[in-house]
DNA sequence: TTAGGATAATTGCAATCGCAACTATCCATA
DNA sequence: TATGGATAGTTGCGATTGCAATTATCCTAA
């Protein structure tokens, strides 16, 4: 059992969500204004762009853009229909398969960065020196591999 | 037309999402196993509890939880079925309502906050000194003010 | 006093989410 | 080579969200 927070600790926290909760609005408020569309699909396009051959497996690709086997599995839908990606078989393995970035998919994502970094420097960047991004970005690093690595939590 | 965000911005947005989700996660399972109702409800009983007579207009709880109006209605709509606050009328404004916590309401707050501590000491605060609770604490403040205080934000 | 525009809160509806099955396939071992 | 348990991905479904009206009331200025 743990000890009960400090009131900074605690301070922290708070501010932590509310910001993220009024950040993201923004940015998603944003991207809606370029008529592009959300934060997630941002967040696939650009994970397999990096991938080798430009695919995941499914189970991979929640895994990199932290969301669950079945909202993924409808999101990927979506892209899908919107002809941004297209899933392939993968050899040895019936059961999986690949998320494969599309030509238009790649084509989109290279449009979405720049307003998505204006975004993120606008609303973000901008307002933090280098030592304070180096502490967020090592802070929550470390909370991250701190975690029980209990994504798939399975009971 | 804002520059390019550095890397190092970059990676701290990314690292703050990432661990945003993951926590929240965390922190709702926590909750769930502990058979107590999710984050949400905890922000609007915290909120009534520190307000003046136990009671705030549904636009000034919509601002203390960060939720947009509509999705506060029907919040509010789900603690009231449970008994935990009431509708009250606002004297000199009958368009207005109030939303008072009850007795039962501020009971179940109570038992919530040693759990929630617990999560946000275990999952977060333990893991950060007191410079960077600082440094964070700090940082979303300064982010939060320099929004252009666009939460209604009406065309 | 009264029309016109703001403000408070709610509602309808479609999109998205989370959880718990479910299907199909794989694999280890007996 | 059969079988029971894992693993991959999907689907059903109820709950929650976001956006655009809608309703009711308030306020101001002609």
């Amino acid at each position: 059992m743990s000890k009960s927070p400090d009131a900074l600790g605690t301070a922290a926290w708070r501010a932590f969500l509310t910001a993220h909760t009024i950040l993201v609005e923004a940015i998603e408020r944003d991207l809606a204004r370029a008529e592009l569309p959300p934060l997630g699909w941002y967040d696939v396009l650009f994970a397999l762009e990096e991938a080798p051959r430009r695919r995941l497996r499914m189970a991979e690709l929640s895994r990199a853009v932290v969301l669950s086997r079945s909202n993924l599995t409808r999101l990927v839908d979506r892209l899908e229909a919107a002809g941004l990606l297209h899933r392939a078989a993968v050899p040895g393995d019936r059961r999986g398969a690949y998320a494969v970035l599309s030509a238009e998919g790649a084509k989109l994502r290279r449009r979405m960065w720049p307003v998505y970094a204006d975004c993120i420097q606008d609303h973000f960047a901008r307002h933090i020196d280098a030592a304070e991004a180096k502490t967020l970005r090592d802070v929550f690093a470390r909370l991250l591999s701190a975690m029980p690595e209990s994504r798939p939590v399975a009971k």
